[in-house]
DNA sequence: TGGCACCGAGGAATCGGTTCACGCAACGGC
DNA sequence: GCCGTTGCGTGAACCGATTCCTCGGTGCCA
């Protein structure tokens, strides 16, 4: 059926290692040899088993990409630029979801199907305390971390402490003094980014002497439902606040639903900022703070192809720049002249 | 370094093939021994080298996904469901993506790559121009496809005239008469949905006695900023439409936006209707033609796993469903008393 | 001219499972 | 008591590359 290695060393008189070397493009072959085999190769529509050659080689030449959501636009759009970079490497990129199809006794099972399987790992914002990441980080190969950091293990991020500095300020600089956040929820596995921006935002504060209203916290789920009930919550509070700070896009886009409902105007009655670069920020409006998921995917792809080539030696972490993008979700709070030139740093 | 099946046949006293057959849940073992082998093998931490079985049995265990891109809602969606189904039976997900990233020379490198690679593939709404698809289908191997169909090869889809009539007939149904259609592109390479959903467009109005025209169709390239030029282009008409048929959410979003940046209302000036069932669509309130996409993704992977296991026999194609979901974007034309029954069909 | 390094190439042992073709018992029916 | 099954297992031949080791030949230097 098959053509295989030997059909072609056969063709053109040499031996089977000299074909793997010519195709392969090692050195001890003669350019013409070479050529030769390449041409015969060619005409005989040779193609490589990859069981055999992974078998004798001892590498697969494929990379697993562990994430916990694909749907949803930060996984997608990161798995992109993930898939861009390894395509043109000619790596095989096999797709895992550690999802909720992984039902209780299933769980963990994802770790050891990578055992033999991939060459390198990268894992995309899996919640720092999900088990199933330690059983990950034990298989102990070439990994590299997109949007989550662990001991020890290379890491591509933003940095979600200054990102939402840079949200919050924004406010603080359009004169609020006000101002709420929505965030994921206590009780709920949390992302690395949410602590931090938290952090973020509660570090924005204090810098600027405002004290923060723990009334004003309100929890959306990272979700825009979540959002939206968030929002709702904090306007009908009896001192509601005048710009809000979500700590993801699509909860700044519930809030922006609320208070759409509310009949209140985003960036007139209350400013929402959010954190992210959503394809839809620019839609509706919504201020927020760019990241640049799709690199953050390529460079934690590339990272890790040169991690495996160098051999472990140098496993740095990455942190990109991100960039605060304003529209008209956000405006001067009433009666306050503005202060633009310190959004622009 | 790693265990192998030898290891483990020496520490339980049996042959390697009684090993194999053990642990794969063969018959011709007895049960005592086979619990002894599944005990030993968990002891010694074995695990299988997928390399040596693939290359001993000839299969691989893995299926191939085919997508022109990966971060857009739709195939991601479609994605998801795949995933979800490939992960449960155990299958290995290679992703690959057809895109602009193989350029010109690269290109058709994608068929070759998967040849002895997977088992089967599964190609997510290729346009069915793209030469690259020729190629795929020459691999003659256990193939579905979603959102496309070629012939010879079964596929999952909706059925894009049935519900694109839904959508113009709502509009119809409104009342409307001087209904706009904001499709594709004359020049580009459509996909299959495209013409379906065009030609349900005219059959709607056709029997309805309702001339089409020609100068209420626009393009919007299945992008928000293509819809919302269409819409404006639309707008700006002598007589622009009191309704538009969009022919996907994306273009049907830039179309509410063109709207709202007219001082327009959506569903009271003018009406608007989608296909998709994109995520947003009910944050943004539009109407439109729900497609359940995780399920497309779900029955093609079912189906394909049932066409490796039964042999090429059953290739059917299959049509899901598809629901109109009214919300505020579309209403009654003007001094028109609605006629809402006619849409619960 | 002898010795050495190097280049191009071949032989053959792996890599770690799968599976085909049997072998050996025990068992049941006639 | 004999023979045909049936159930469990074993041995060993693959699957199709990679790669280590070896080897002849050539050019170069001493």
């Amino acid at each position: 059926m098959g053509i295989t290695i030997r059909d072609v060393a056969e063709a053109s008189g040499v031996s089977t290692a000299t074909v793997s070397r010519a195709l392969r493009g090692l050195p001890n072959v003669d350019d013409r040899t070479r050529a030769r085999v390449q041409r015969i190769a060619a005409e005989l529509d040779y193609v490589i088993s990859p069981s055999a050659s992974r078998l004798a080689s001892g590498r697969t030449g494929s990379i697993a990409v562990v994430t916990p959501y694909i749907a949803r636009w930060f996984f997608s759009t990161v798995l992109s630029g993930v898939e861009g970079v390894l395509h043109t490497a000619d790596m095989d990129l096999l797709l895992t979801c550690i999802g909720d199809h992984s039902d209780s006794r299933q769980r963990s099972l994802v770790a050891p199907r990578l055992r033999r399987r991939v060459d390198g790992m990268l894992i995309i914002a899996v919640p720092p305390a999900d088990p199933q990441l330690q059983d990950l980080v034990a298989l102990d190969m070439p990994t590299s971390m997109i949007g989550l950091t662990t001991a020890g293990v290379p890491s591509v991020t933003i940095d979600d402490v200054a990102a939402a500095r840079l949200a919050t300020q924004h406010l603080i600089n359009l004169g609020h003094t006000r101002i709420g956040t929505i965030s994921g929820s206590p009780s709920q596995t949390p992302f690395t980014a949410e602590f931090d921006r938290e952090a973020g935002f509660a570090q924005a504060m204090s810098e600027a002497n405002i004290q923060v209203d723990p009334m004003l916290e309100a929890y959306g789920h990272f979700s825009i439902e979540g959002g939206e009930a968030a929002m709702t919550a904090l306007l009908t509070q009896a001192q509601p606040p005048t710009a809000v700070f979500a700590l993801s896009d699509e909860m700044a886009f519930g809030a922006l639903r609320a208070l759409r409902a509310h009949d209140l105007q985003p960036g007139k009655d209350v400013s929402v900022v959010g954190v992210d670069g959503h394809d839809m920020a620019e839609y509706l409006g919504l201020t927020t703070v760019v990241q640049p998921v799709v690199e953050l995917g390529r460079i934690a792809a590339e990272s890790l192809l040169a991690q495996m080539r160098e051999g472990a030696a140098q496993s740095e972490s990455t942190q990109v720049a991100t960039q605060l993008v304003v529209r008209g979700s956000t405006g001067p709070v009433a009666g306050h002249r503005s202060v633009p030139s310190k959004d622009a740093r």
